[in-house]
DNA sequence: TACAAACTAGACTCAATAGTCTAGTTTACT
DNA sequence: AGTAAACTAGACTATTGAGTCTAGTTTGTA
């Protein structure tokens, strides 16, 4: 067989892991149409032909690069210590959710997929799937392990998640989004998550 | 003062208002670099001259458009009946919220005015004022009122106010926001909703 | 070593679009 | 009625950017 694929150069792996980071940052920073594939080229340290031989088009570049992006949302494992107080546990999972979400990648890509959900309404779907919906899981299952134990009262552990991880969110998360000139301090957000998983806990309570 | 001002017809304010009508149509649903100012013009049944005669430039024409969007943004005055209870209150509240949030409009307005925080940070900057923040606004002051009633016991307004608004958006706002295939029933929004105000009230209660 | 495919540099086409200009028309005010 | 500015239609400029093409270079494999 292998006669007939004589002459047979494989395209290199690295070239294009250069062409997908550069156009993640790109597209992340600037957004799709902002970007040019001149522009990602260049800082690929490649050539243009070589970005169009190993993804067709733009589009196709975009949706590689997002995909890549989603595939590697390992949202720090909620390997969470469960023996401890669900106050404890809670503020421990507020503060890492806030940290995965408040980060400038992670603003980046929320943004770029709410925005081209019409014109890649794959992209947002993976996205959604790969991010929201994923930790929401992780978290119902937190809540059901909280109802078993009995140290909370939830009927419905994928509700409690929402709300949960919604209100934590907060106003923190909103002033990135819009990028106001005032931002939330670190002690005034620890004060709201204090308050938050206080009434979190007595509305759950036994 | 007038004879100095002699032969002086002054720009047509209707003429304006079809622009900016337009505009905001074609912003809002294909985003601020997709739309030309050729079609703007067309839309508004007007020459591209008068475009540029009425606003200087396709930046000044979009903070514009954004602004009076945002000018416009009365978000149903919540005159609820604060007579009843707070169970009562708070979901008619939600319901009222969430059809807001939920609108075309304001997913398209919230969606730009994301996108574009870091070019436009000023037209950012006004949206969330005259959308989220006067929102939590209101709200805190119907909190404030509970504990002031003591029908519920809040300490501080606007975080209970921030807390409810988040959760209330929930599954629901994301999935729209992201496009996603599978949407969220009326009736799982509402068992949501009634999930979500049971344990608010729980968590404040007295 | 020879070949074919991956690669490079950069010129090229083609389309879209922001903004300007021109020439002629309408309209409000004096 | 006369005038100057608002308006129209559309040609025009200049830029940007996606995607192609060409000519030549490198490189892995048979």
């Amino acid at each position: 067989m292998t006669s007939f694929m004589a002459n047979v150069r494989s395209k290199s792996e690295s070239k294009r892991k250069q062409i997908l980071v550069a156009a993640t940052l790109l597209f992340t920073e600037q957004g799709y149409s902002s970007t040019s594939m001149d522009l990602i080229a260049k800082n690929a340290g490649v050539s243009k032909q070589t970005v169009y031989s190993h993804f067709g088009s733009k589009d196709e570049l975009f949706a590689a690069s997002i995909k890549q992006k989603c595939d590697s949302y390992q949202m720090t494992e909620i390997s969470l210590d469960t023996a401890s107080e669900p106050a404890e546990i809670l503020f421990i999972l507020a503060k890492r959710f806030l940290a995965m979400l408040t980060s400038k990648e992670a603003l980046a890509i929320h943004k770029i997929c709410a925005y081209e959900s019409k014109s890649y309404p794959q992209i947002s779907e993976l996205f959604y799937q790969e991010g929201p919906e994923r930790i929401v899981n992780d978290v119902a299952k937190l809540m059901a392990e909280f109802d078993n134990k009995q140290q909370l009262i939830i009927p419905e552990a994928k509700f409690a998640a929402l709300q949960f991880l919604n209100m934590v969110k907060g106003e923190c998360w909103m002033r990135l989004e819009f990028n106001t000139k005032k931002q939330i301090s670190e002690s005034e957000i620890n004060r709201y998550l204090d308050s938050s998983i206080a009434m979190f806990i007595k509305g759950y309570s036994t």
